[in-house]
RNA sequence: GCGAAAGUGGCGGAACUGGUAGACGCGCUGGACUUAGAAUCCAGUGGGAGUUUUCUCAUAGGGGUUCGAGUCCCCUCUUUCGCACCA
């Protein structure tokens, strides 16, 4: 007796026949529908890990049933391959980072192959390959050009550990977020993408159909748009004019101290012609070298200098005290605040700190407010006082009247400011695609000629031997000659955040092997945008924010014409063990290769698509696995047992069918609409993989299929016929093998999308649910042409029910058709 | 603090538009087969009461709407995630 189904050799054999028929190799030119599927590309760690195997197997599922419903799928692969992980490894084991991702690559490709994935294997990319990294420079020049893309001197985040700048979505309490070094702050000149540029229409998510409310909500969060007014303050005795940006216009009369950053470049002057041990000047340096994060913690204390200068408020000609604090940001806003100590809990406190006169301008309906009496500020709407014509205004109205005031009066104007900052994608690291820049004494920035590209990264850096950028100790590479006037100049050794690479791979496998372009705009109109992008949720408010604003800038090139990369998103959970994440560090991985050589690929699959539904995480469960293991022998066994029954020919047969095998026909038609339901509107695998256990159960429920008749064998044989043809998008392998034994030279996706006939749905017989006063009293079985009063009467008479109306009054029977009748009575 | 999501058996989860709560799987209990185990098969499996028909409680807690609420509304609690001195 066959104990185990032979997985390894089932799974060997039709990895290599899909292989040789090319089947998952999608076509450019066709007058087919396209289906693009696109799971993140991963970074090559070595080895893949369960939560690839859980996020590939649900792109597969979808790739495999578009395939099988007729559409040109392209579900392509490649490596995210630039980073710091490889560099550290490098490092550490005095090797060379392109030697060991491409190892890594080589180990990881064979595990793809191993687990069956339908990936288009042609279309691959690697970030880190010249061929690719070419056309990242090429975005960068592109970005140049239209002044996307420029220089400044600015405080960064920098991280000590990995000896670089890290941008604000990668800096995570405070802490770096790949190796939870704290990060402190660096001024350096750095290169930044203007994605602010794109802010406004970043926020319209209208051409999103299909994406999670949860990502909406945190991009919408992250680029924080907000309405305001820039008041226009004025520095006493000169004309020198300092705009604040406020969201409470209303509170302008109460402003009795304004609140400057120590970055500020008017604090930066002052400091000039102070003494270098001045208070004001030993507080500013002390702040400006206290890490952003440690200052922008609530719980820091507010502390502040007065710098002994005044500011006029345009509005009533007040002079109010100008201090540096530690609160105020110099990159929102204006960097300049208007503080109003009795309606803003920040300037509250500040001003009881240091003893800064308060004003009520916002009265409670109380009235009651009295500033020496105050705990808190005030933030509620209320009525103005002390606030000149605006005298009694209801405050939230006087948002408007205020600003549109000052805006006649050229005191201010109403504004829009975003939190979202330009994204800084300078890295001073070796293992990146290198800025293709060169920095000449004459001419200044020069860019790097297109038939110069791609600025090749040299082999030969230095690692790790001094904590300057990598790139400089190849003199032979940094020492170049300016490309416009041939004088001896310098490369740029920062390379690019691998955030810049991720930005547009996607478009790139439409046609990943140009050599002319990055990709062409034919290849690039027919595949894009992405059908079904599926990834994590981690990425939110990174890659996918950068890609949306990459994939905006190509189209403003004119290189693709959709306004939107992805249509829709799935963002997977993660896998966990004992209700953690599966990490080396907690000592919970779980390695695929052992599961997959020991249970096979497709009860890996199996068991990861029916655990949860696919946006929530999966409890790994060894259990569990052994489950869906179980689950596959089941099957394997009925075919194995049953296969005479099942490969026969039926088209003459003819006989009486009995109420069981009717009632497994209906249930063979109504796993078919069940299982393609829960994938094409729902995209919930796990009721659908529930659903061919039941309808398995449910044949194995005909103990003696061979004491049927043939018209009765027919609907067996349908029955199970049906099993390959839907669990093949989750388990491919054993589908194809059992397809096949049953007699069929088709491959299970050529025989296209099985359908059911909603004939064999229509029931003779209903059960009716009897409700009195709203609990289930009993049951009848009603035939379907039942009138709703003969429901009515038969529900009326059932023996149970009559216990619980009797001796009361009806006084409603509602029917519902097809599911209950509810009787009410008093 | 702000924003979002969620809370259902011993566990993972189902219940799609308000209509039999707990599908399916895991685990557990009993039985069959076996010298024994593994594997497999059969039966049972939310709590309580009852010999059975059946009754009753139960979807974090408390209210409400409704013939009927896991599902809708209000309040409270808990958990997770994101943002967090953003003026």
């Amino acid at each position: 007796m066959i104990m185990e189904y032979p997985f390894e050799i089932i799974e060997k054999k039709w990895q290599k026949i899909w292989n040789d028929k090319k089947i998952f190799s999608a076509d450019n030119n066709t007058n087919k529908p396209k289906y693009y599927v696109l799971s993140m590309f991963p970074y090559p760690s070595g080895a893949l890990h369960m939560g690839h195997v859980s996020n590939y197997s649900i792109g597969d599922a979808i790739s495999r049933y578009k395939l099988t419903q007729g559409f040109n799928v392209m579900q392509p692969m490649g490596y995210d391959s630039f980073g710091m992980p490889a560099e550290n490894f490098a490092i550490k084991n005095n090797s060379h980072p392109r030697l060991t991702t491409e190892e890594n690559i080589a180990i990881m490709r064979k595990q793809f192959d191993m687990i069956g994935f339908g990936l288009d294997w042609d279309r691959e990319v690697s970030t880190c390959r010249p061929d690719y990294y070419k056309w990242g420079q090429w975005f960068f020049k592109k970005m140049y050009e239209k002044g996307l893309a420029y220089k400044k001197s600015s405080f960064v985040n920098w991280c000590d550990d990995c000896q670089t700048v890290l941008a604000n979505e990668q800096v995570e309490d405070g802490k770096c977020w790949r190796c939870d070094n704290v990060v402190r702050q660096k001024e350096l000149e750095q290169w930044f993408f203007r994605i602010t540029e794109y802010a406004e229409e970043l926020l319209d998510f209208s051409k999103m159909t299909d994406w999670p409310e949860r990502v909406i909500a945190m991009q919408k969060n992250w680029i924080g748009k907000s309405y305001g007014t820039r008041i226009d303050f004025t520095l006493e005795g000169s004309d020198t004019t300092i705009p604040v940006f406020t969201t409470r216009p209303d509170t302008i009369f109460g402003c009795t101290f304004m609140a400057l950053p120590p970055e500020h470049p008017l604090v930066s002057e002052w400091l000039k012609d102070e003494a270098a041990d001045s208070d004001l000047n030993q507080f500013c340096q002390k702040v400006l070298n206290e890490d952003k994060i440690m200052r922008s913690a609530e719980d820091t204390t507010k502390e502040g200098r007065f710098t002994g200068r005044f500011a006029i408020n345009p509005v009533n000609g007040d002079k109010v005290q100008i201090w540096v604090t530690n609160y105020v940001l110099m990159d929102y806003g204006t960097g300049a605040v208007m503080a109003v100590p009795t309606h803003d809990q920040r300037d509250f406190e500040f001003a009881r700190k240091y003893d800064i006169p308060m004003k009520i301008v916002i009265q409670n309906p109380e009235k009651t407010l009295v500033p020496e009496e105050m705990t808190e500020a005030y933030t509620e709407p209320g009525i103005l006082v002390n606030s000149g014509k605006f005298d009694g205004m209801d405050s939230d109205v006087s948002k408007e009247t205020i600003s549109n005031w000052m805006q006649e009066n050229n005191m201010g104007e109403q504004t829009i400011t975003y939190r979202l900052r330009d994204w800084g994608v300078s890295r001073q690291r070796y293992w990146g695609n290198p800025i293709p820049i060169i920095h000449c004494d004459h001419c200044g920035t020069v860019l790097v000629p297109d038939e110069d590209l791609p600025v090749q990264l040299p082999d030969n850096v230095q690692l790790g031997k001094t904590t300057q950028n990598p790139l400089l100790s190849v003199s032979e590479w940094v020492n170049t000659t300016c490309p416009k006037c041939g004088r001896p100049a310098r490369r740029e050794t920062d390379t690019m955040d691998t955030f810049v690479d991720s930005s547009w791979y996607f478009a790139r496998y439409a046609d990943a092997h140009n050599t002319e372009m990055p990709f062409s705009s034919e290849n690039a109109d027919y595949w894009l945008p992405v059908d079904q992008y599926i990834g994590g949720i981690e990425h939110a408010c990174m890659h996918l924010l950068y890609a949306r604003f990459f994939h905006k800038f190509m189209r403003d090139l004119g290189m693709v014409h959709s306004d939107e990369p992805f249509t829709r998103l799935l963002t997977q959970g993660m896998v966990t063990k004992d209700g953690a994440k599966m990490s080396k560090s907690k000592g919970n991985v779980v390695d695929p290769q052992y599961i997959v050589d020991r249970f096979g690929a497709d009860t890996v699959r199996v068991f990861m698509l029916f655990a949860s539904p696919p946006e929530k995480d999966v409890e790994w469960s060894d259990e569990g696995v052994k489950g869906a293991f179980r689950f596959l022998n089941r099957i394997w066994r009925l075919f194995d047992e049953r296969l005479e029954i099942i490969s026969a020919d039926y088209t003459k047969a003819a006989g009486h069918l009995s109420p069981a095998i009717k009632e497994l026909r209906y249930s063979t038609h109504f796993t078919i609409k069940k299982v393609l339901s829960d994938i094409e509107d729902r995209m919930q695998f796990n009721t659908a993989i529930a659903a061919v256990m039941e309808h398995l159960n449910n044949i194995t429920g005909i103990k003696h299929p061979e004491q049927l008749n043939d018209a009765e064998k027919a609907v067996f044989a349908e029955s199970c016929l049906i099993i390959p043809r839907l669990m093949y998008f989750f388990a491919p392998h054993i589908s194809e093998e059992l397809w096949a034994m049953s007699g069929h030279d088709t491959l299970v996706h050529e025989a296209g999308l099985i359908q059911w006939n909603p004939a064999f749905l229509i029931k003779s017989e209903i059960t009716y649910v009897i409700q009195v006063m709203g609990k289930v009293r009993g049951k009848i079985v009603v035939p379907t042409s039942a009138s709703q009063d003969e429901i009515k009467t038969l529900a009326l008479a059932n023996e149970n029910v009559q216990k619980f109306i009797e001796g009361k009054t009806i006084q409603k029977v509602i029917v519902i058709p097809k599911k209950l009748v509810s009787i009410v009575a008093k």
